[in-house]
DNA sequence: ATAATGATTCGCT
DNA sequence: GCGAATCATTATG
């Protein structure tokens, strides 16, 4: 496997970037243990015009700061004041473009996993949320700003498969409910077809909205 | 200084 | 399926 480049990520088109990170491995290392996983599932955000984003309207603060790096660092916040979640910056410094990852199929260190979740067993319940995949791999606010694509890097991210189009399911973003207009309408949710590990199944019934 | 809110999860029904 | 938990972050006075 290969680690991924910092010129991956300087794509501007964080939607694309969305469905090329699908199938990428992401894997910690802390204090020497290494847990990975698959990414399965994830969800596009584009600071500039999309209300559903932080950085939405160049909005930056001392928590969404990190969106406005360079592609290829990592931004982690906390959500409902508990849980961590990870997102992979895309695009030039100043862009404000991330990438939420919500699923992981697990590979590396599965014992340590089920050790973080304090579940033990190997099903998707483990890791099939943003908020669970983070814990199981030891993701946390101290790591908000790292870099994936450094070798010693506790976060880091790798090449593996690539997946077809065809093989990528769109839909809605998962939270938006709140946000009125066309953004929350926005298909920027993908996940790869027939894997059992994502999150929750698509709501088949768009009746065009989309 | 204070109040509102959420890119969720878990447990119970 | 539903509702509570829970607190960092943010905007506002």
């Amino acid at each position: 496997m290969k680690l991924l480049s910092a010129s991956f990520y300087q794509n501007e088109d964080v939607v694309a970037m969305a469905k090329k990170l699908l199938g990428k491995t992401m894997v910690t290392e802390i204090n020497g243990v290494v847990s990975s996983g698959m990414i399965v599932e994830t969800e596009a955000y584009r600071g500039p015009d999309d209300r559903g984003c932080h950085a939405y309207g160049g909005r930056c603060t001392e928590r969404t700061k990190t969106m406005f790096y360079e592609g290829g660092h990592a931004y982690v916040y906390i959500c409902y004041g508990v849980h961590p979640m990870v997102n992979v910056v895309t695009g030039p410094e100043g862009f404000a473009h991330a990438v939420l990852i919500r699923a992981i199929q697990p590979l590396e260190g599965l014992e340590k996993m089920m050790d973080r979740r304090n579940i033990n067993l190997n099903k998707p319940v483990l890791v099939n949320g943003p908020g669970k995949l983070t814990v199981a791999l030891g993701i946390n606010k101290e790591m908000d700003g790292q870099k994936f694509y450094e070798i010693n890097s506790p976060l880091r991210l790798y090449e593996d498969n690539e997946i077809p189009l065809h093989d990528i399911i769109s839909g809605p973003r998962v939270g938006m409910s709140k946000h009125v207009g066309e953004c929350s309408h926005r298909p920027w949710r993908f996940y790869i077809k027939n894997n059992p590990w994502v999150s929750k199944p698509l709501v088949v019934d768009y009746r065009g909205k989309w």
